[in-house]
RNA sequence: GUGGGAGUAGCUCAGUUGGCUAGAGCACCAGGUUGUGGUCCUGGGGGUCGCGGGUUCAAGUCCCGUCUCUCACCCCA
């Protein structure tokens, strides 16, 4: 029989890195929680048209899709944010606003794999529907710092670069583009920090072939290495309320994490209003995070004119950036209690033991086998129970039985009846899963 | 879709100008050990050398093809 090999760009979770998983997953639920957020879901595929309507047809090419037994297309979603829109507008007369809603899908991409970017993989998803006031878009980015920061990274691993889209819209109509040209200018700007300076100028005379645009365009970059320049040599009012944007970050307290950046558009045409995208400092790596204002999405695909903000952050990029740092804390489930039978036929006392002390909430484990004393302990090393419960020939007469700290490497011997009426006691520090 | 790199044990890899029955470390299993674990010692299982063809007395090694993985480009929700 051939083996068969797991399909390209998807992993498989063996226990350790199921743990790591679960505990990303964990730290962004928990995050979302303590700022508001509440989680919802959908299914993991949807009717095509949701995402072709959005997106064009030449989406289709990186879904992965199908056609079901009655003939209707499919796709397995590549994102939840159309779902979430569907959602949002099937509901949206009897949701209580502002809509604090936070999602972790597995999706899927039919993309080439490489460094940081697989088929299948996690995204954690925060979005605020129905606020159109920049508070939102700070608390999503704040939301976004506060797990980074809970994590161990600080200021001077990471950066979230901000720019607004409709400063850029601005300042665009100003120097003279008209509004159909701006999305080339979008897409252009997005490919600055990526390409070299000369090769950015010969793209850049392709996509806008008038000299004075053009020059016009560098002028406005070259000015914009901060708000304030463009506050004051184009003394444009929407570089002011970017500025106080960033004024309201400072005072959440995660100012150093943030940047201004005018070549951060992202790359889709939805956005309208503030965008922004986290980087290592330090490595190339693709963004963590990326995400943004979209006031037109909802009305886009069918429903009313609702404003939205929010944001994407995979778990692939994140995985290998913690990795790096050795901030990555998972341990697969801990055993608080290995139960030992030392001497023959005591094994019954072994599963009355194990099972009471689980019916209390406790990891309680022991051997399938009935073998000697120190193998069975070297099989609770192995498995890291924090203790032993050892029931023997010698003490079990006297109702007694012995409590190892397998860390310590302390033991005592006491009573059964004790021990299991105050289990809690006994095993102080162990965590109890319940 | 385009280009580079790599495929030898579960993992990381070594393998000489082609030359005996293809190796190491880690991991796994067992023993050392009939009342005390982590260390240590001994032994064991596990390989179609990615696959197919060719050259040769002889191929893991050389040649051709092919598949897969990986990195980068394109794209990036």
């Amino acid at each position: 029989m051939a083996k068969i090999a797991p399909v390209k760009g998807t992993r498989d979770f063996y226990p350790d890195r199921m743990a790591v998983r679960n505990w990303i997953i964990e730290g962004w639920r928990r995050a979302s929680r303590r700022n508001g957020f509440v989680e919802y879901d959908g299914p993991i595929f949807e009717y095509l048209q949701l995402y072709t309507q959005k997106s064009g047809e030449e989406i289709a090419g990186q879904l992965f899709s199908l056609t079901d037994r009655g003939g209707r297309d499919l796709a397995i979603r590549p994102e939840i944010t159309p779902t979430l829109a569907r959602m949002v507008n099937q509901q949206i007369n009897a949701l209580a606003r502002p809509i604090k809603w936070f999602s972790v899908p597995r999706l899927c991409r039919a993309e080439r794999p490489q460094k940081g970017r697989l088929r299948e993989f996690f995204q954690w998803n925060i979005d605020v529907i129905g606020e159109e006031s920049d508070i939102a878009d700070a608390e999503c980015i704040y939301t976004a710092v506060d797990y980074l920061r809970g994590t161990g990274l600080k200021a001077g691993d990471i950066v979230v670069k901000i720019s607004s889209r409709s400063m850029l819209a601005a300042l665009l109509q100003r120097i003279g583009f008209k509004e159909c040209t701006w999305d080339v200018v979008y897409s252009l700007l997005d490919k600055r920090p990526k390409l070299p300076e000369e090769t950015f100028s010969a793209l850049a005379a392709e996509k806008i072939p008038d000299k004075e645009l053009r020059e016009g365009l560098f002028r406005l970059i070259d000015n914009a290495v901060s708000l304030e320049q463009l506050a004051t040599v184009f003394d444009e009012h929407q570089a002011v309320v970017l500025k106080e944007f960033f004024q309201r970050l400072e005072t959440m307290g995660v100012s150093a994490f943030c940047e201004f950046d005018i070549n951060i558009v992202r790359g889709l045409a939805y956005y309208t209003g503030i965008v922004y995208e986290i980087f290592d400092r330090k490595q190339p790596l693709r963004a963590l995070c990326g995400g943004g204002r979209y006031d037109n999405l909802l009305e886009g695909l069918g429903g009313p004119k609702v404003p939205a903000t929010g944001f994407g952050m995979g778990d692939v990029v994140l995985e290998i950036m913690l990795q790096e740092r050795g901030f990555l804390k998972a341990q697969t489930n801990p055993v608080d209690v290995f139960v030992i039978d030392a001497d023959a036929g005591l094994f019954d006392k072994v599963l009355e033991i194990a099972s009471t002390l689980r019916a209390a909430g406790f990891t309680a484990v022991f051997s399938y086998k009935r073998t000697w004393l120190g193998k069975q302990l070297k099989q609770a090393s192995e498995q890291n129970a924090r203790f032993a419960v050892i029931v023997g020939a010698e003490t079990e007469g006297r109702g007694e039985i012995i409590l190892k700290d397998l860390t310590a490497g302390t033991q005592q011997t006491i009573q059964l009846a004790d021990f299991l009426a105050q289990t809690t006691r006994y095993l102080q520090g162990t965590s109890s899963t319940d």
